[in-house]
DNA sequence: CTGCATCCACATCGATACTG
DNA sequence: CAGTATCGATGTGGATGCAG
């Protein structure tokens, strides 16, 4: 416990952004729009392929699918088992790393549920 | 335990982020670049200053810094104390639901660091 | 079936200068 | 001291069409 946000610099005076954060880095990993809800979905079927994915991430398109599962892939959260047949088939599942992350997200969760109760009753509407 | 990323949504065919998932939304507080590295600082010094701000939060401008405290202040993550001085004097500090935060980014610190090690043994070097 | 390429809209972030 | 205002760069995500 209490160790929270360290850095690890040796060199305080440098702009975080500089330095190696591991927060920000998990972030950059898994922070973008889709990775989350594909993560999310793998972890419900252990292994999914390519369209299935597109159906259950409702609204994301080819290019941001293709884009999200070769960074997930790149980083080792996912893995990627292609068939050689024609047509195509491709299977995608969490590794062991990426299903680490999820008991993680599991407490932002109910952290952000509390948020939006709160959000709600202050009547916070952000329609501009 | 075993939650996870459930969605609450009672109309699972729709887009996701027409859904209130609390991790999209607790990542839509915090998730953006300046908010974390704010809040850390807040949550060493538990009561700061705008300038001390500036200095600590190295590479920060004002803009951004009075955007993310402003944010951070809607949605009750962060005090914001005013003395009716001349010169103006601004102290900031987390609320208790700003330090509840913390025990969860701890996690995401400690998974991002094996990360970090796992893809420097990668050799992973992202520099186009 | 599983993607990739192109072009474009929009939000985020930064640099600089200025104010009560 | 504690911000604002303006402009511009950069990056992320979307729409569409095409390919192996």
């Amino acid at each position: 416990m209490g160790n929270y946000l360290k850095y690890d610099s040796e060199y305080p005076e440098e702009n975080i952004y500089e330095s190696e954060c591991p927060v920000i880095y998990a972030l950059s990993i898994v922070g973008q729009k889709w990775k989350l809800p594909i993560m999310w979905y793998l972890f419900k079927n252990e292994c999914t392929r390519y369209n299935d994915l597109k159906r259950q991430v409702k609204g994301i398109t080819n290019m941001m699918l293709t884009k999200s599962l070769k960074e997930l892939e790149e980083h080792g959260l996912i893995y990627r088992k292609q068939y050689e047949v024609i047509p195509p088939k491709v299977e995608y599942s969490l590794t062991e790393r990426g299903k680490a992350l999820l008991p993680t997200l599991d407490a932002l969760y109910y952290w952000g549920k509390d948020q939006i109760e709160i959000d709600k009753l202050k009547n916070k509407n952000y329609d501009i």
